[in-house]
Order: C-alpha cells, then structure tokens, then sequence
DNA sequence: CAGTTCACGATTGTTAACAATCTTTGTCAA
DNA sequence: TTGACAAAGATTGTTAACAATCGTGAACTG
C-alpha cells in the first residue's frame, strides 16, 4: 500500500472518524483545542480522534496506522504524524518505537491515579464554582444536560458516553481557567479510557440525574453539597468499575472492522 | 546559512543550554519526562530547553530558530522540529506559521489563571501530603531543601530559581500520581516564566524559609498548618509581582547576547 | 512434527531537496 | 527626508525518496 493522498473517503471505512451531524452543532465554545495557534490543520485530526476516544468507538490498544490515518484524512503523512505526536503528549495514544500508534490502555495503577486526582481537583472546582456562579455558565451548563437527556432519550450510545463526560470538562470550562480546563479533559478523555476497560456492561454512563442534582446544588450556591454531591458521584462512577487486571489484548483490526 | 549538522560547538554561543555540571548529578527520579516510550531521543532537546527557561536563561519572546537549534544540539531539522512541537503542547513555547518558535510570553490574565489554578489544587495537594506523609518522600524533600540553602549560601542564581519551583513539583510528586505530577509541573514553569517578566528585581525566589516551614508542617503531619502556610506562601509569590500590563518586546538578540 | 532460520513485505524513521512565506534591504519617487 | 514598492535573502513548511526496523510465513533441519 502506496502512500497516495486520496481526497475520496476510504472505501475500507474501518473506523467511523467522520464528524457525525448528529453533534456537529454543538461544537467545543471559547477554550478551544490546546494548540491554538500555528499548526496548519492537524488540529482536526487530533479533534476526531480525541472525539472517537471519548465516544469510545476506538478501543485501547487498537492500532492507529500511518497509512490509514493519511487515507482517512486525504492528508500528508507529516501532518499525520504531527497528530500523533501531540496525541502521544496528552496521553490518548501510545507511540512504540518502529511499532506505531497506539490508543492508550490505561491498566489498574493508572485508574486509581487518574480518580485519586479527580478526587484532589474536581471537589474544591465545584465547590469554588457553586460559591457564586454566573449565569452564563449555569444557563450552558443546563443546556448541556437537556442534551443528556435528549440523547438518553433517543437512546444513542455514543452520544450519552461522549456528553457524559464533557459535563465535567465544562463544569471546569466554566471556571474560565485554561489551565484547570485542560487538565480536567485530559482526567475525562482517560476515564473513558478506563470506563471502557473495566466498566461492567451498561454503567457505561454516569448515573441518570446525579448531573442535573449537582448542577442544582450549584444554581443553589450551596458549595457544601456541591462538593459532596460531586464526590459520591466519582464514587459511584469507580465503584462501578470491574478491575480485572488483565486487559484483553484486542486485536488491531477485529473491533475495527466488525462495523463494516 | 545552511543547515548543516555541526558536531562542534556553535561558535557564536548565544545561550547557554549545555548541561552545566553543578546540578548534573540531581537528576530527575521516577516519574520521567511527559514523554517517556517512542521518541528517538528529542527528549533531550525537549528537557534543556525546559530547564533553561526554568533557570530563566530564556527570556519570553525569544526565538528560537530551527537552524540555530538544529546547529546548538547536533541535531537534524525532524528533531528540532518534533522537540518544538512538543514544548508548544506544554505551553512552554509558542509556535507561529510560518514564523517560527518564540519562549512563551504570558500576560496579565494568564498569570492569574496559573495562580488560581495552584490555589485550587495545591492547597488540597499539600493537605493530603500532611495526612500521611511517607518516609522517602520526606527524605527527597528534605534532600531538596538542603540543596535549595546550599544554593543559596553560594549564591547560584539559576540554581536558586529552578531548586525553588521544584520544590513545589516534588510536592507533587510525592503523591505519586503522574497526573497530578504532570499538571503541576506545568504550572510551575508557567510560574517561574511569569515571575521572570512581571518579578519585581530580586524575589525572584521564594523567600527564604517557607519550603522549609511547610515541610515541617508536613512531617509534624498537622494538614491545616500545611495548607495554611502553603497559601500565604502562594500569596506571598504573587504579591511579589508587579503587574505592568505591558511587557516588553524583548528584542531577539539584545538579550541573549549581551553575555557575549 | 516441532523448532529455528532466513527472506520478504509492510510499516515506521530519516534525510535532503523543493516550495512557500516572511523579513530585510535597497531603490525610487514624491 | 520619508514613504512605498520590489527584489533578494533567510526561515519555515512540505513532499517524496531512501534507510532501518519489525512482523510474518515459508523453507529447512533435527
């Protein structure tokens, strides 16, 4: 397989990277994508695949080719590579030397990692944030969670994985720091990660309304439920976790193709 | 001039990022740099540049350019360029199209983000340290203070500075937790930039004894003192600036070559 | 038949030449 | 003298060919 730069979409089509209507409206507000400037446009290539980790339609450890991506993209391989070194620095994807890329697999040691630091940041940002909230962020973040219940409604999969994580990336968007912002997403994109390793079944998601409850406590300025709302929830969320140790190697290409 | 890969020393010498010997010896243990499989070996690159401006060798705004870069460290243009785009993702240099690399320059409103952001995470952070604290853990840090007084008492000006941002990177980094870690080490560089432009002439450290009174409010574990002393040592950082608005354009080479 | 070796194909890493862009400098005219 | 304009030089961005490495499978040997 040559390295031809087709503008066409692939007709492999092994992996659904595409940009899905469905969300395509509800695009990233203010704090945009970590490498502003510069960087002619492998920034879309990091965004769809961040977005597919987070949606977790691509598995820890499946292979991320050069080749596939470039078709993918109808795109040079220097932006491609460019993409995956970037990847590789916040932590979504894996490079191996001579080897290739990788979608991270956080094991055992690393989830406890990244809970123990939800747990340090996340209740003082909530706490901080239900001290006196803006309107602006309350009114978002309750559009934001009528999009959870909309998708939960409808059922779609993807969807309600993908909001039910960027809730959290927004409570900490609100607090208008990027350097807060930027740390919480990267804890959300590697508890998806982990969710999707050791999640037992159909907890995949957060529990229903403890979103709606937390938002509630913040519109209420009361920081000390706030907080303790928020920290029952990370508990329920790892407690729903199933930590077999053992993570299954996952094939490169089975999970990949099985939707072809 | 052409870009050649010069073995030599460069000839003109305009920063020093050699590693100078005094501080060779107090490597980094554990929890390695951000990017520790695959890349061939930029991490070098990556890691000099990191402490220069650490060390506050590197004034914000300077440049660095690719062939000067590629001249300094023997190193083809990939490296150079992929150790840039490395330092660009930790917000430790700007990239600009087509124009090329310059040191970060945080204003005003950065700066604030980066100490609301250690207000809210050190506090805990510390806290947690005062709870339990381990053996080895209080062993580095009380390693680390003797370095930061022996520095001192000969007066290294770049040893002083870097010894004293590393202080609080090692606070995170007894907990561990390479996200906490992670996160902390970039604001503690971002700091160290900021006190370089906005510090007012020679509180460019921490004063003197803090380090060590939060340590020992660490290994007496008494977590409210900790958190205490560490705030107003936080605070007393940031009042410690002045916050002219305007920061100067640093001309390229008129500073870096006044030490010629 | 089991195990090892070797060679081939596929993928990643590297280099150097080329293209595009920006900066500087020199020139000319008002 | 000052301003705009243009050409030359320098720097960054991109591409394609080449080199190195890894995985696989066939062939060979015990």
């Amino acid at each position: 397989m040559k390295f031809k730069r087709l503008r066409r979409a692939n007709d492999k089509k092994p992996i659904n990277l595409e940009s899905d209507p469905v969300s395509s409206n509800h695009q990233q507000n203010s704090i945009a994508t970590s490498v502003p400037s510069s960087g002619s446009d492998e920034s879309i290539i990091v965004e769809r695949i961040y977005k597919a980790v987070m949606e977790q339609r691509l598995a820890p450890n499946t292979k991320l080719s050069e080749a596939r991506l470039c078709e993918t993209f109808g795109v040079g391989r220097m932006r491609v590579r460019r993409a995956l070194l970037l990847l590789s620095s916040q932590g979504i994807i894996e490079l191996q030397s001579n080897r290739g890329a990788y979608v991270a697999c956080p094991d055992k040691s690393e989830a406890n990692d990244v809970f123990a630091a939800r747990m340090l940041i996340e209740p003082p940002l909530v706490r901080q944030l239900a001290q006196n909230p803006n309107d602006i962020d309350l009114a978002l973040l309750t559009d934001h969670i009528a999009l959870e219940d909309a998708a939960r409604e409808n059922n779609e999969r993807t969807e309600i994985i993908r909001l039910s994580g960027e809730f959290h990336t927004k409570l900490a968007q609100s607090t208008g720091n990027k350097f807060i912002f930027r740390m919480m997403r990267e804890l959300v994109t590697r508890t998806s990660l982990i969710v999707g390793l050791f999640g037992s079944s159909e907890n995949a998601s957060c529990p229903d309304d403890e979103h709606s409850n937390i938002l509630r406590a913040i519109r209420s300025q009361n920081p000390e439920m706030a907080e303790q709302l928020l920290i029952s929830h990370l508990n329920h969320i790892q407690s729903g976790l199933v930590m077999k140790s053992r993570q299954e190697p996952q094939d490169d290409l089975a999970a990949i193709l099985r939707s072809d």
